[in-house]
DNA sequence: TTGCATTGTAACTCAATTCGTTACAACAAA
DNA sequence: TTTGTTGTAACGAATTGAGTTACAATGCAA
């Protein structure tokens, strides 16, 4: 038994089970509720309910009788409707999730982003407003790579690192920090959890983010008050 | 709060606070944990953990303070991200199960379908294969309408009803049974289930599909020995 | 017919998750 | 000091799915 399958199956709404006695009965072509059992370790008295469920979602048809059969409905037309069931769930729930989106987005100047894929949209959003100056400073080439498109869009772009070499095969031009500037960016302890920086990007002098982990976290700070990207942008010139 | 939002959220994953307090931001644009509890209802003890959830999964971005301020992301970035990473699933559940699908299909003569998908799938199937002739009894044009597509495709169609004024507006040419006939079709009690069948089709003497509801549950029944097809012809032919 | 294994149903226990509530610590304002 | 707000932690209830037990019904072989 795949144990990849039954995964994929379930994100898409089916229990465990379920998905056992599907996959199971797709690999079989035809069997009896026990030949599935055996197969797929679904519990022999709990089969017959399963196969009963999978054929009122649709997934497996029948022929009743002693023993009665089974078989899967072919997956890529079972996959199909579910794809567009959920697609069409989707689109649903978008529109009428942007039919109550009246207030404009924004007027916070300081933001905190918790999800990794929060993170990189909110990466995304920042890098595609840069005008004209984007200052980044990163630890490890991991960001660059992941958003090379986007910055190589960027005209005034300036790279600051701690060290050159970590670089070489990013395809940036990178500078590096002077001796010593590494302070204000090294792992550091606040309030007993351990705060490290891995970037820190400025655009226009007017915005700013802040990438790295607190407390365990990885974490995105937003800052749009041009005083603090100011500042961050002394500290920073102080650092070469 | 819209019942429906939060039903087509819950479809995609989230539990019923996670939805509640997710839309209620959307249509709040920036709020405290407070303000969100007190629109959408969601105790206030649960709503922090909540918001936090949302946030690890990319929902919800905050502002830590006191009170800390929370926002939606913006619901059209948020579902294009859950429709890739659904599709995406799908995709690979799809090719992970075509690669075990050895088994040609369909050895059995005889096979039943209990979902109303399921039920629409197999008649597809079935018109599709259709070669020369098409016989078809029913009793709602629904049957009819529901597969006018294919149906149209079909050259040797014939269709017969037991109530011409029902199928004015279908579009089909019907003819109506012969009196007495209905009794072949009409309601019966077997085993103290009621069953009754709303249509049945042959396809080229050959293969034959039965529709109908049996204890309550609707049930499509596709055979496949010409035997079984020819004696139902014949039942059929009795009744013009 | 009797005995026995298989088929199928129904009910239960257990564990995990989510809902909804209670208790309480930390803090700020009056 | 009192009061109210913010935020955390934990608990009991309800629900769901996993895994088990008991047993009736069916078919089969001696």
């Amino acid at each position: 038994m795949q144990e990849e399958i039954v995964e994929g199956l379930r994100k898409l709404g089916l229990t465990e089970y379920e998905a056992k006695a599907y996959a199971t009965l797709v690999g079989m072509g035809e069997a009896t509720a026990r030949e599935v059992h055996e197969l797929c370790g679904v519990p022999r008295t709990r089969i017959y309910d399963i196969l009963r469920d999978l054929g009122s979602k649709g997934f497996v048809e029948f022929v009743q009788g002693s023993p009665t059969y089974y078989r899967a409905v072919e997956p890529d037309r079972v996959m199909e409707r579910l794809r567009d069931e959920l697609v069409a769930c989707i689109d649903r729930s978008t529109s009428e999730l942007l039919s109550l989106n009246l207030e404009a987005h924004g007027s916070s100047p300081v933001w905190c982003v918790r999800s990794e894929w929060g993170i990189k949209n909110r990466i995304r959003d920042f890098l595609s407003k840069v005008e004209q100056e984007l200052i980044v400073f990163c630890r490890s080439p991991d960001l660059l790579t992941e958003h090379r498109a986007e910055l190589k869009k960027v005209v005034g772009l300036q790279i600051k690192v701690d060290r050159k070499e970590k670089f070489e095969d990013s395809g940036f031009e990178v500078l590096e920090m002077r001796e010593g500037s590494e302070r204000f960016f090294k792992d550091s302890i606040i309030d007993g959890s351990r705060n490290s920086i891995d970037a820190l990007m400025i655009a226009d002098g007017r915005s700013s983010i802040v990438i790295g982990t607190m407390s365990g976290e990885k974490l995105a700070i937003i800052i749009k008050l041009p005083v603090i990207a100011m500042l961050q942008k002394a500290v920073w010139e102080s650092m070469v």
